[in-house]
DNA sequence: ATAACACAGATTGTTAACAATCCAATATTA
DNA sequence: TAATATTGGATTGTTAACAATCTGTGTTAT
């Protein structure tokens, strides 16, 4: 069941955004990714426009592909598009979690309590986006799910941009909560927390500073081999 | 201000499909369309990867690309989805919607009657679709309003699977109706109006026959030439 | 010293030829 | 006759060479 090489480098750098790995602004060479990858550019190029259909990656004509830089009105934007699907994704959730999806929630929650222990931050931010991700999936709607994919996607690239510095993680006793509520099935209630927690999280961005900087290609996508 | 070629493909494409000029299952030939669009295959090869991103198109490996054909399964999610995102998109635009959005969306509406009353069902399936992108313009969030705009192409595709007979396009009246809460500022209603109006689509559909009929690709992609 | 220009290297975009795979029609065999 | 093999054509996938464009550097002229 090996997968198309094109989806190997898609997911590679789609985790690699989601991880804060790779930062906004980061040139995309199509040389580069190609070295990377042991391939032709030919599908590094078709990885790219898929990428960038996705918005995680803007295409310059003439001059190549960038990590996404989502300016502030950008953020609004994705955080309230959030709250509109993640509400509906809650609700889904909260009727039709199985106690096996319970037990998945809570075994994340001790995993991100976990990290955060270890004072381990990259661990913390996938696990962070990871609790949205599989809440997604206990929603039982796939469109739905992958727009939330995207959403994350594009909120890590906004939190690494304007609140690399804090602490602004999701804080896991909010996870908490809304897994609580979730196993009671009370749907009003696990909705207001989402709803509340995704403004929190967007309350903490500070729109003001903003660095640019990149790092190396290869050491950022180092292992892709599976 | 000449745009891309790959862009004019893909738009040239998804406009066939909102349209239902392109049926689900239609085989989308790398060959047939370099010829339509007197280009390289490789142009054709990266639009139909966006568009393979975009949900409409479905790539299998070593067999080509072929317009999506989603499952009823798939319908539901879509319509909870579109529900999900247009209800904020309709709360957006009873609070941020100008004078000039007001006028656009009446003559919005003359242009529907007037397809409607002279019996042209094209332009009737175009300006039904259009209504709710229309919308989503006056929602001023283009993150909700790409997605709408995706979901609704999928929509017309269902439409054209399961619904092809009758007269299950918007019914101009429900479009009416939403206009006007929306000139009187009333949030809550335009809200309701517009659930209601998608549950209504959503109810119209039968999902039992699918006759997947396919035409000639150059009749159908005609005119692309802007 | 600064600005405009020109050139060289690197990067992206395009093209065409070649290889691998699939599909349908025909031929073969029980 | 029905099931299986085979074979030819068509389609997709891959590769490498070539053309166009951009970026940065160094030069020249004011």
């Amino acid at each position: 069941m090996d997968k198309p090489l094109e989806t190997i480098i898609v997911d590679s750098i789609l985790d690699a955004i989601a991880d804060q790995r790779l930062r906004a602004g980061t040139k995309l060479g199509e040389q580069a990714l190609s070295d990377l990858f042991a391939c032709n550019r030919a599908q590094v190029r078709r990885a790219l426009a898929t990428l960038t259909a996705y918005q995680v990656v803007d295409h310059l004509p003439n001059r190549g592909a960038y990590v996404a830089t989502p300016t502030p009105q950008d953020a609004r934007n994705i955080f309230q598009a959030r709250r509109a699907i993640e509400t509906v994704i809650c609700r889904n959730a909260v009727r039709e979690a199985t106690d096996d999806d319970i037990i998945a929630l809570r075994a994340h929650l001790a995993e991100e309590d976990a990290a955060k222990g270890r004072d381990n931050r990259p661990a913390a931010v996938r696990l962070s986006r990871g609790f949205h991700v599989l809440l997604g999936r206990i929603g039982r709607n796939p469109v739905l799910a992958r727009y939330l994919e995207e959403l994350t996607m594009r909120s890590s690239l906004i939190i690494g941009l304007y609140a690399s510095g804090q602490a602004t993680l999701c804080a896991e006793d909010e996870h908490a909560r809304i897994v609580e509520a979730i196993e009671r099935r009370d749907e009003a209630e696990a909705q207001r927390l989402l709803d509340q927690h995704l403004r929190h999280i967007e309350a903490g961005i500070a729109f003001d500073d903003n660095p640019p900087a990149t790092g190396a290609l290869s050491a950022v996508l180092g292992d892709w081999r599976g």
